[in-house]
DNA sequence: GCAAATTAGACGGTTTCTGTCTAAAATAAA
DNA sequence: TTTATTTTAGACAGAAACCGTCTAATTTGC
């Protein structure tokens, strides 16, 4: 799920592997496997991506939909 | 940050590590590791723990605190 | 169609993770 | 408080996962 919505985070805003990379400070080609989830998000990873695209990491996680709506409680 | 969060949440419930790490099917040692952030949490990890302890990925992470309050946005 | 930009496969070296066994520490019982 | 039981953490070694580089393939824009 986090690969899915990573991707569409980053085409939402435009940018490619390369910059979230930079931002991220990890390579292009990270940033291509956590889309593809042939790796797993560090929590670090993670975290940077909450602060960089403003969203949960439930929802990168997929607890949550777009509505904020949680996956439990 | 999750160490901490996730050490608080066991004892709440009165449970061993090895107990918790029954649940999450992995050893008490490595759950051990996880509260001493030895090791990192697998995206896995941290939705088990979301699920068990009713508590979001932010929390656990420490993107939100106890009130609920977010750390951006 | 061509050039530039973007993304993904292959490879190998390094790091990180994992359970087991065991010792230490904490808790409960006597 | 001693003793027994439970709980937690260190050491070790094998296995698995991660990472960047180089490069090929794909996509995008002209």
């Amino acid at each position: 799920m986090y690969g899915k919505r990573i991707k569409e985070l980053r085409e939402e805003r435009g940018l490619s592997q390369e910059a979230v990379g930079a931002l991220l400070h990890c390579s292009q080609r990270t940033v291509s496997r956590y889309e593809l989830e042939q790796i797993d998000l560090s929590t670090e990873a993670l975290i940077s991506l909450c602060y960089l695209f403003k969203v949960s990491a439930d929802y990168i996680l997929g607890l949550e939909d777009e509505t904020g709506a949680k996956a439990f409680r």
